[in-house]
DNA sequence: GCACATAATACAAACGTTTGTATTTCAGCC
DNA sequence: GGCTGAAATACAAACGTTTGTATTATGTGC
């Protein structure tokens, strides 16, 4: 029926101008509707090339524009709805823009991530985001030397577009403070617990209530379910146990709510439980957890303004950062609430 | 730091072959390895291009080359896990073959997808992978006489790679029969339910078991999860309720198990319960649900496979179809199975 | 040192589009 | 009917790269 394999030539301006007995150049004009055709032509033009289905070539049209009207996200994992609504807020503001978007999935491979920087540099695109970088900062600095680069969640970065770590984990001690909860323990990530914004927030919390600080309610994560579950058993194995624990991210606190359920701890009830990140998760499991989200969408968004002022020579204005916000669900309670209550049905 | 906003006229070819006072077209050899220009002078250029950074204009050798090594993914909801399996499939066997991966996100809008094979398109990349196309099949044929398009599970366009539902729903049924239950109802899907693949192995099944066909047993789903409480209700209301219900999907064979248990009714001891397309979801709900998978992977493999010999001119044979694989997990069971046993944790 | 082969490099055209400028066409007017 | 000015169109160069061909350098054998 086609004809994939004979690869008819694919139909150029030219043939256009043949078919029309036209110069090229008035074919150009005339589909971009300039005024220097008279509307007759123009309409044989546009029929003819509606006919013929010309689809123009980008390639012949950057070389001479110098434009291409793209925008490169580079990602590292597709399947995050993070990403999805990110990815949401940068399609929507890019169409006000005229621009269009461009995708690139690096699993999180470093090594992917730079090729795709790269694809895009050779697609000679107007900009490109990254969220989330695994690459380190002198990398992109060099190529911020050819190309506009924004960078999502990483504050190191020369031009980002973030959201307060400390000010999101500041709201999720207050909200475990207001509860009234006094021991309150930290489950720290895999990064140094010093440089660690969750730990300064979640110390400067204390501080911020005149609570004494105690170490022994600080537990050490490193990334793997396993460890969860020895977090579990320390906890539980403490003479004084906290009340409430605040976990770096959400799979960490997901994990400790099956321990404790394992072990029979109630939550909120026995002890508060409250995450970070709001992954799609966390509003399923039981109970659904506690949590601070990220306005992805609205970094989406903000991420292409930017991106539109920095190409357009526009003085780079520090960007602002965006404020996370409290997501309560009902993994967190007061301190030995008095209302006990079954399990209630999962999922 | 830098200077993001002087906008440095890029580096080309040119500059390189006046640094190193040589000729363009050398550069151009000595980037490419040519055994033409002499070692040394590779070398060098090598060097003054790195330094440099120069970096291909993709736009100047598309249009010289006629070929971009692209292929162009249109996915409707990066989110869906089942998507992200197609994609690596698609990006493994797309470096196989020295091609690049671009994705672009239609969130299942019709006027979205359009957009996107415009863009590939214009573009002018190898091919363009379409999974789970929501335009008719008649724009796609025009699409083609320009542009390789291959197709994933629309087993009804010219090129296509797709997985047979109807031997899916086969080994769901099959399975239920194998563990002995003889009233089996069905939830059709929205679709017409004489077109429904599923409904057709469902009666197939039946009458290879020798099982009289009772459209009793057949609920109507329209895709809210409000008519699957109503759902439930009118299979409790029956007079000789069905054993096992196989569901036309995870979605609605998930809202089922919620509403079978706020009934009191045991999954899988007093009803078991199947479903359709192993979404994330279906491997922690409570109980585990069995389901039939895709293998998306490999459907991205082969599609990519298909595009390449497609694009090489190769005689486009009928394309195979994979086979669907059956999950097996815990929310099937004997009817009225001895072993009695009580709700598990949940997550 | 000269012819010759071959290695190394330079030249020039081409890809499809856009755009500034030059040329033609055509009314309207005296 | 020739002149003017504007409207419509044609011409040509350019974008950065590749590649076939022409040209120049380099070495070899006598």
């Amino acid at each position: 029926m086609s004809n994939a394999r004979s690869r008819p030539r694919r139909v150029t301006i030219k043939d256009i101008a043949r078919a029309a007995s036209v110069d090229p150049s008035t074919v150009t004009r005339a589909l971009q509707q300039s005024p220097r055709v008279k509307p007759a032509t123009r309409e044989k033009i546009a029929a003819l090339a509606a006919d013929m289905g010309y689809v123009p070539d980008m390639a012949a049209r950057t070389l001479v524009m110098r434009r291409t009207g793209l925008i490169g996200v580079v990602i590292p994992d597709m399947t995050n709805p993070f990403f999805r609504d990110l990815g949401q807020g940068i399609e929507d503001e890019a169409a006000k823009h005229g621009l269009r978007v461009l995708i690139n999935d690096t699993r999180g491979i470093e090594s992917a991530e730079r090729e795709a920087v790269r694809l895009f540099q050779e697609l000679q695109v107007e900009g490109i985001i990254v969220p989330m970088a695994r690459c380190p900062q002198s990398y992109y600095e060099r190529v911020r030397e050819a190309c506009t680069v924004v960078q999502v969640n990483r504050p190191d970065a020369s031009f980002h577009v973030s959201c307060d770590t400390i000010e999101g984990s500041l709201l999720i001690m207050r909200h475990l403070l207001d509860l009234g909860h006094r021991r309150i323990g930290f489950v720290s990530g895999p990064a140094i617990p010093g440089e660690d914004p969750k730990m300064l927030a979640y110390r400067a919390a204390l501080e911020e209530a005149g609570i004494d600080y105690d170490p022994n309610l600080i537990f050490g994560f490193d990334g793997t379910l396993k460890s969860s579950s020895a977090i579990v058993d320390q906890l539980l194995g403490l003479r004084k146990r906290p009340t409430a624990v605040f976990a770096h991210n959400d799979i960490n606190a997901i994990a400790m709510l099956r321990g404790l359920r394992e072990c029979g701890i109630a939550v909120p009830d026995d002890i508060s439980i409250a995450g970070h990140d709001n992954i799609r998760l966390s509003a399923y499991v039981e109970p659904p957890l506690t949590t601070v989200a990220w306005p992805m969408y609205e970094l989406g968004q903000k991420s292409v303004r930017y991106l539109y002022s920095l190409s357009h020579g526009k003085r780079p204005r520090k960007p602002r950062v965006s404020a996370p916000e409290l997501i309560v669900r009902e993994s967190t309670g007061g301190p030995k609430a008095a209302r006990r209550k079954q399990t209630r049905s999962s999922v």
